[in-house]
DNA sequence: TTTCGTTCTTGATCTACATCAATGGGTACG
DNA sequence: CGTACCCATTGATGTAGATCAAGAACGAAA
């Protein structure tokens, strides 16, 4: 499985086998069943996971009683409990698995272990941040002013792998349509050919 | 002018005399007038504005050639051209002020030798990113699924400073709806008290 | 003063999408 | 094997908010 997350690195910096041993120092490895959850209501437990295998999500639950998708996270991206809104908000934060998922922890002082003495990690991190908060401006204007069957062609087109991995609902969910509308969609795109 | 960012940084940590001249050695000053850009499409000058007197406000512009608004920075906010969605995306990204405005620059080397050489600054930044990383899903899930009364009455309570200084169309623009809905949206708000 | 640009208001219509409701298919489990 | 549950589909209806259109209020310029 640390194999995966090397090769992730060392698409941004070449590693060394002392890196590797540091790496493997700070992390911990383990697996969710599908629909297990890896950070329930409450229990902020502040590290980063990223994920080797299967497709994580990352959602909040509105003061409604309605689930809303904050993220997909599949085979090499990361996902955290730091993002999303844990703070001051009524609603509440949860992370779990859609498919039975591999992924890696590493905590908040592992990581600053990492940004300390690993060197091109602090670099890549922070590059890591800015397009997210880039993909995170383009979202909101897309949801601000696209039309439903805009944002679902979009989604296709950005994450074409997640989007034949995760249920229409939970699609949906990301959207902020709801499963009516992604079926009547779909079907009117496949007329259209 | 330079006052008010030592001020803003002492929030967060303690300045000598020689962190201010530091400060002092990497920032450049600038006045807007109302409307005057600090960036157009395409000059991206890659560095953070820091606003000490008036509002200045980020926007794209769609392929309908619809303008939306991704943030307003009033006193003590940074603004900058990295975020955004300089990227990839057909639209243009631009920076102007909404009212006449003092602001300090700070390019991408200032801000390396701050992180360098500033104690608390890198801390203070990555905070900043953070909260702001938080406001944006907040502001996605908000987006998605609120009403426009809801969005409209969020923004009130959330930034009420920038909504009694900003023209309204601007905040339609921001909130995703048309003037005229804000204008009804106020209208009932008003004959409800 | 008049003129002009900007911002806000109000009304009439239209439409994208939600909601409600029923049905059918797929897969797990007794 | 049938029962049950989850998920996608399809239709009928309702509604929030966009769009189109026409003023009204305000300040700035001359």
């Amino acid at each position: 499985m640390l194999e995966v997350l090397y090769t992730y690195f060392e698409r941004s910096f070449p590693l060394t086998e002392g890196d590797k041993s540091l790496i493997q120092s700070v992390v911990l490895m383990r697996s969710l069943k599908r629909s297990e959850f890896l950070v329930r209501q409450g229990e902020v437990a502040r590290h980063g996971a990223f994920v080797t295998k299967g497709i994580l999500r990352s959602y909040v639950i509105d003061n409604r009683g309605r689930e809303h998708i904050i993220q997909f996270a599949p085979e090499n991206w990361w996902i955290s409990d730091k993002n999303g809104m844990s703070e001051g908000t009524p609603s509440s934060f949860f992370i779990d698995a859609v498919e039975d998922s591999d992924i890696i922890l590493i905590d908040m002082k592992g990581h600053e272990t990492l940004l300390e003495k690993l060197k091109g990690y602090a670099e890549s991190f922070r590059a890591g941040i800015q397009r997210r908060a880039i993909a995170k401006d383009h979202r909101i204007v897309s949801s601000l002013t696209a039309s439903a069957e805009e944002r679902y062609v979009d989604f296709l087109e950005t994450y074409p792998s997640i989007a034949q991995r995760v249920p229409q609902h939970m699609l949906a969910s990301y959207l902020g349509i709801t499963p009516e509308t992604v079926s009547r969609i779909r079907k009117q795109a496949s007329l259209k050919k």
